[in-house]
DNA sequence: ATTTTCTGATTGAACTGTCAATCAAAATGA
DNA sequence: TCATTTTGATTGACAGTTCAATCAGAAAAT
């Protein structure tokens, strides 16, 4: 039926017809490719369909505003990385250890760190402190990070008898892994990705001495 | 004649003839604010302007371009930045402890922890992953404030054999520190500025337990 | 034939940067 | 002390540009 849809983006014109939501995920994708490379302030609708290799006629089509493009950009963002922190909790071995070191290397993994990335993200960051739409949604997204952290510290706080407040220590974690992510967003960072995670595994290392190295997790089988 | 130029705007409103450079603080003062409250995307000079209650004319006579506009005034957030960290440490105690805890509180001091500061700082933020100007300045900001945490973090370690590598320890800090501010930059944010100073003295607590509680330093005189 | 997707020209609004005219204050001269 | 000139800060109207959104119609798809 559609044996248009294989090479659906980069050089060669993605012809016409595409199924609504692959078209709507194309556009987003240019949209995030766009802020990345020019900021939320100076991407125009236009940028957005040249990036795609469409009409900007058509980014109206499927979004009616420019606003809601934005929305539905940052909703995508939020979803994806939410999924991924999500999925590799789900999949990392069943004890508290394994899963927060799963969950703090989540946000590093290729797939989802890459430069247009981290920059949109910390573009909608910067638009949120005056658009409360924004505010709510890295809000939200924040909340359900932090507290997933929060119950996993309080099971290594309990199981190592340290002296921390989960809340606090879990907001150390959160906190550090932003910023990492905020040095890894410039073009040119300070460090690399690795040394980005060896920083965040420091930071639980200090935390929780009996249980985390700089390399990671100690494992409780030895 | 002049009766009007007293009380022309709402709260202290130097009319007419102010010296050029009062002038331009009062432009960038603005354009903070404004910033603040509507995003980089969306301010116009006009709304500079109009918060200055000052004609729009005057904000390009005064800075040219829009871009100069914003440029001087990063500029202007970083200096004072700057200057408030390093004359923190100036003024601190002379033994590393102290001075790395002032140097922790110092941006979080009410004068420049303003909601408008914060939220402009992080608009900039934002913007800095596609304008090579910006990244440049806030690049420059973190690497003279990671300097300083650095040299302090490595006398901590030495006096108190600390297994850490300062570099480390001084991005584990530093990166703690931005991410509350990117939590109190929310108009509601999650917690209070009390508990985003604990929080980060719970960092430096985890860090250098011989020298930190979640109060702050441990005096050496006892 | 009908519906859906898509294009590119067009429109109208908003914004930036310019400029001639105005005006307050300082400098100068009486 | 008072009038005159000079300076440069300030205003508001204007020109030119950019951009979001619309729309009529073309091109697939069903």
């Amino acid at each position: 039926m559609d044996a248009v849809s294989d090479t659906v983006e980069d050089t060669a014109p993605p012809r016409r017809k595409l199924p609504r939501a692959a078209r709507r995920v194309q556009l987003i994708e240019a949209t995030i490719e766009t802020i990345g490379a020019r900021g939320i302030a100076r991407t125009t609708m236009g940028d957005v369909a040249k990036q795609a290799g469409l009409s900007h006629g058509l980014v109206n089509f499927h979004f009616q505003t420019k606003d809601n493009l934005l929305h539905e950009t940052l909703l995508y963002l939020a979803d994806e990385f939410r999924d991924n922190w999500m999925e590799a909790v789900a999949v990392a071995d069943p004890y508290p250890a394994a899963q927060l070191e799963a969950l703090l290397r989540a946000d590093f993994r290729p797939e989802v760190c890459t430069p247009a990335r981290l920059s949109a993200w910390c573009a909608f960051w910067g638009e949120a402190g005056s658009r409360p739409l924004y505010q709510q949604m890295c809000g939200e997204h924040d909340v359900a990070y932090d507290q997933q952290i929060e119950s996993l510290c309080q099971s290594l706080i309990t199981a190592g008898a340290y002296p921390h407040i989960s809340a606090r220590a879990a907001r150390v974690l959160r906190t550090c892994s932003e910023g990492v992510w905020l040095d890894l967003m410039m073009p040119e960072p300070p460090y690399d990705l690795t040394e980005g995670l060896t920083t965040l595994m420091a930071c639980a290392q200090a935390l929780f001495p009996l249980h985390f190295t700089v390399l990671g997790r100690i494992d409780p089988a030895g």
